[in-house]
Parts: structure tokens; sequence; C-alpha cells
RNA sequence: GGAGAGGUUCCCGAGUGGCUAAAGGGAGCAGACUGUAAAUCUGCCGUCGACGACUUCGAUGGUUCGAAUCCAUCCCUCUCCA
């Protein structure tokens, strides 16, 4: 067996719990947070940095690999791991989330979703069965079901009909996928609709994919919607399989998340607001752009074991992001992923100690949101 | 000494009688960002007791119903020739 999960520990008073998850590139402690590399980078970063955050697994996309460079010249450099020099597991996403995000970019059918590329308007058919076959030949570890990520709001009729070709899709990914060194993970849609959600769950479960992932949330909802679906969705998903929700990563979801029973979680918020010259701190973001760490000598957080927090100041972070140098995005994606990555670990500390439901509310009551 | 060009809001730089508090950049200030079309995007950016008022386009004076824009004088920059 390539893929095994099983649950250590759980919470008396939540949902959450801790636990491992076997993979042929190395055993993932969960609950975690996975930085995304969207075009087998996480941009701004060397794998060896991403590597020292503590990062066990990390994100591609099979919709950018598949333009660029193609997937077939990933294939004969040796598989993703190799072309883009990272060891351990990595987790690819379906292109789904495209489906969404490129909006005007797509046409929907049965068949499949037709794109025009962003990037030279070509276009391109992508199916569930071509979804696959590009995720087998990236060679990433875990590879996703091709959904539709819904937008938000979503009419009811419209939810309903999206959810059952998503389940339709899953179907023909499980009969698609072939290597037994990667794990097939499904996806549970259903809008903001409870009735969807169970329902989605129950088909996505009855599937019997390795894991199991909840996709189609933090769209633009308010976060009591998301914390309620999951309430409908993670009850029905098995509990001896990981459950992944997709997206998701500012700390205060990370913790309603893993309350909730949720092991894994992506987020490109932790890179991107680096970039753009945020900082996450345990009282809240820190805009190190803002006038008012010009001469700020401290730590962006103290006490974090990060590079840029033990060898730089706010003001000198502040000074790479105004005068646009890299090393600034370097700095920022460097702490926001470590914080993020310390914050899973204490989650999982405290839920092996029994003490998670404390750990969770002496955080959130310091942390603005 | 001679010839020419020019002085515009923090900077660069449009504008050559009313539609101009004055294009566009930049800088500055702030906001957004959750399976990455993002080192992106948005807003503010003369002053004020602000859906209006007041003071601005080197200085002063003039022409005009009305001037950053036309005229006169002055001050100052730059280029070329000596």
């Amino acid at each position: 067996m390539d893929f095994s999960f099983e649950v250590i520990k759980e919470c008396p008073s939540t949902g959450a719990r801790a636990g491992v998850l076997h993979t042929p590139h190395g055993d993932i402690n969960t609950p975690v947070y996975m930085p995304v590399g969207t075009q087998a980078t996480v941009k701004a970063m060397t794998p060896e940095q991403v590597h020292d955050t503590g990062a066990q697994i990390i994100l591609a996309n099979t919709y950018h690999l598949y333009l660029r460079p193609g997937h077939e010249l990933v294939a004969r450099a040796g598989g993703l791991h190799k072309f883009m020099h990272w060891n351990k597991p990595i987790l690819t996403d379906s292109g789904g989330f495209q489906v969404f995000s490129l909006g005007e970019l797509r046409k929907l059918t049965e068949q499949g979703a037709e794109f025009q590329s962003h990037i030279d308007g070509s276009r391109h058919f992508l199916t569930p069965e071509k979804a696959v076959e590009i995720q087998e030949a990236l060679g990433s570890d875990i590879i996703m079901a091709f959904d539709e990520c819904v937008s938000y709001p979503a009419e009811y009729a419209y939810a309903k009909m999206s959810m059952e070709r998503t389940h339709r899709w899953a179907e023909r990914c499980k009969a698609a996928h072939t290597r037994a060194d990667q794990a097939l993970f499904g996806i549970v849609q259903g809008s903001m609709y409870a009735d969807l959600r169970r329902e989605s769950a129950r088909r996505i479960a009855e599937m019997d994919f390795i894991g199991n992932a909840i996709g189609g949330l933090s769209v633009g909802e308010p976060k009591s919607e998301m914390y309620a679906m999951l309430e409908e969705v993670n009850p029905i998903l098995p509990k001896n399989k990981p459950r992944y929700l997709m997206g998701v990563g500012s700390a205060d979801c990370l913790l309603e998340g893993v309350a909730r029973g949720v092991d894994m979680f992506d987020c490109v918020l932790q890179t991107r607001i680096a970039r753009n010259g945020t900082a996450l701190h345990p009282e809240g973001k820190i805009v190190v752009r803002n006038a008012e760490y010009a001469d700020d000598f401290s730590p962006i957080e103290e006490g974090c074991d990060c590079y840029a927090c033990k060898n730089f100041t706010r003001a000198y972070i502040r000074h790479l992001i105004k005068t646009n140098e890299i090393l600034g995005a370097t700095l920022l994606s460097i702490h926001n992923i470590r914080f993020t990555i310390r914050l899973m670990q204490q989650m999982r500390e405290s839920i092996i100690n029994g003490t998670f439901e404390a750990f969770k509310d002496g955080f959130l009551a310091k942390y603005n949101v």
C-alpha cells in the first residue's frame, strides 16, 4: 500500500484530530498546511527555503503546468519532483479552480471544460480523463479529481446540476486513474446548500477515494457559512481518511477548520500577501509596507524562529518592499509560511496533549481577523 | 559678448484664451488579497469649517467678460557660437 492514513489522537471536545498520512515521498503529519507553488515553484522561494519552513508537502497546478511547460516535458524531465527539485510530497490541483477563476475564458459541457489560454488565447479542452492523464505525467503524489468550483452566490438549481456533474466527473477520474503510487482525492461540492453538501459528501465518500476534499468554499461567502458547510460535510466523510479543505488558509479559518475535523489545507494567501508587503502575526496582519514600520527595528514577530525574523527587522524588510527588491517578497514569504506551519504544529501538539480547544480559544482571543 | 530654448502642483512631464485644481508617469499615503491570469489590483494625492469655497502654473504689471495659456518688464536656468 503506497498510501495510508492513521488518526493518532482526537480532540475530546471538538472534531480536531492529529494524524499521519503516509506517501511515497514521505509521511505527512496532520493537520497540515501546504504552501502553493502553482507553476512548480513557491513564488520567490527556493525549494531549500520552503523546506526550511517545515513544509511537508506543496501544491502545483495541472492547468498551469499543462500550458507551460507542458506535462510531457515535465515527464521527460523525470517528473515534477525532479524537475523542480522537491523531494517531498507534491499535490497537484486538477484545474477545477481555474474553471472558477478563469471565468469568461472557459466554457463547460458534460464532457469537460474548454479553456481559452490566459497566456496566448489558444483553446484547450480539459476533461476528467485529461486532467488525470496530465497529473499522472507530472507524477505528483496526490492528484485531485477534476471538478467545478462554483462561484458564490449560486442558484440552487445550478449548484445541484454542477454538483452532480462533478460527481460524474469524479467517477470518470477514478476510472481513468492508473498509477498506484498516486493517491486520487475526490472533491465535495454543493455550494452553500446544506442538503447538497450532505448529498455530495455521501456520494464522494461512496466512491472510496484515498482522501476527500471539500471544494467550493472560501469563494466569497461569509465565514460562518463556510463553517456551517464544514459541519454538514465532515461528519459524513469517513474518519479514517484525510479531509482536505481546498484553498483555505487564514489563521482563524485554519483553527476553525481543524476544529471541524479538517486535516489538510492549502492557501496562496501566505505567499501572495507576502509579495504585497504584509506579514502574518499572532495579533493579526502587519502591513510592513506601511510608514509606521519605517523606524521599527524589531523583527516581524518576536520569538519566531524563521530566517526572516532571526536576521532582519521590520524597517529593513519595509525598505526592501518599498524599493521593490525581490528579497522583501522572499523574506515575507518565508515568514508567512513558517508562521502558518508553526500554527499547524501547535495545533497538532495541542490535539495530542488534549489542549486543543484551549489553544484555539487562546489564539483567537489575541488574533485580529 | 552673440544666438537660441525654457521656467507648470514633491519630482519628471502634458497643456498654449473658457470644457483646467490643471493629462500622464513617478514618489508618497492607505486599502484589498483564502485549490495564484497577482512582485497584482483599488483609492487618495494644492488648502479648507470640502456635494461648496479659497489660493496656484518664475516675479510684477497689463490686455480680456475670462489667462498656466496673449503682451511688457524683470529674475533665473540650459544649449550653441565667440
